[in-house]
DNA sequence: TAGATTGTTAATCGATTAACAATC
DNA sequence: TAGATTGTTAATCGATTAACAATC
């Protein structure tokens, strides 16, 4: 078992994807694997699964493979999708209706203690029992709650001002729908989803492909 | 101005990032830009900027840069969003209402024909002007209507028997938000937008970040 | 012409793959 | 012990960065 050092972003948008096909192996009721058929389950080479496996620490067991549930629960761990998260969405639009809504979040441990939006018709609203607020109370609520992460469901315009608002109330985890790259300070985290360029990549790729 | 040969994924999963910043300086009215400037706005570097964009012609012009209207108009060309395209969306929960109601991708030309779903209670369902339709008339309908692209907006343990119906109806496109890896031929597209795999890698991230 | 900036070749860096000794 | 498979080092491949001649 060797000390983990930095771990490359190739890595670790594997992840999920490991613990994906973790979790389905396991509820298949296989309890060991070797690199080898994990790897063509996902599409990666032996080697390469080895590889990434131990950026992390010597998980598997010479002769025999990888034990499914210790490294099932090692990138849980890793990932720190073992503990909860507090999320509050910002936009009641589609989008944060749609991750409200989203039953497996909830499942596992991404709560939704608050959802904000500006537009009057839709504050009081329900949404999966979570009753829509005002933007102007969104201060108050993040003085008085933990919050691990705010969920950007708002209009590209707003987001810049948006993420400043959230830098002075202390919260540096920021899950972006909003069609633009936000400009940051290096401690805060980002990930986005930008839905139009999936489908633009989407778009390319049929264009580029023989028989369509 | 050289041939178009092979482009990597790296550079396509850029395209898109291009085309919104192009849009940006265009509506700013910014007529002329640099592989510099542009670079330096979309946290690339003037070198990279350069590549990406001779992996498919030479645009610019030595002394001036690039034209802004006409770079944008060719990337919206490569990526093939200067043409109209025909989606129908397979499942009418969270996710795919989401998408039926997305107004920008009506907008950008990804136009939503028809929605299916298997739950009877939904069927009939009016969401942004189009009735969800049972799942029996999948077939019927896509024989009589032309379709580019069917969205999954589905549970995972459908979703590849789904594609296999895709597939026996010759629709090759597939934009999966199922959260499953699925196995197809190779001339098939897919592009998956993986939500709680989004989700996981930004969990990753706080958890390994400074000051969380 | 002089200055700026591209297009393109060469150098570097990092990620993936191959190979193999260690070991279960 | 023999067979299997990991952990890890070395080789390869591809993407990014640097450099510079071409040219607007």
């Amino acid at each position: 078992m060797h000390v983990t050092g930095y771990v490359s972003e190739a890595v670790i948008k594997r992840l999920p994807g490991y613990y994906r096909h973790l979790r389905e192996l396991e509820s298949g009721g296989i309890f060991q694997i070797s690199s080898q058929e994990l790897g063509k389950r996902m599409g990666l080479t032996a080697s390469q699964i080895r590889q990434d496996i131990n950026s992390f620490g010597g998980f598997g067991r010479q002769g025999c493979g990888y034990s499914v549930q210790e490294l099932k629960k090692h990138i849980m761990s890793i990932m720190g999708i073992d503990k909860k998260h507090r999320m509050i969405i910002i936009g009641a639009g589609n989008i944060g209706c749609a991750v409200a809504r989203y039953p497996s979040f909830t499942r596992e441990g991404f709560q939704t203690i608050a959802i904000f939006d500006k537009d009057n018709a839709k504050i009081g609203l329900q949404v999966n029992e979570i009753t829509v607020k005002a933007l102007d109370e969104l201060d108050d609520f993040v003085r008085h709650n933990r919050v691990d992460i705010a969920v950007f469901a708002l209009p590209a315009n707003g987001a810049q001002a948006m993420l400043d608002q959230m830098l002075s109330l202390g919260i540096k985890t920021i899950w972006n729908f909003a069609p633009i790259d936000l400009k940051t300070p290096k401690d805060v985290v980002i990930v986005n989803v930008h839905l139009s360029d999936s489908l633009h990549i989407l778009s390319y790729k049929m264009t580029h492909t023989a028989h369509e």
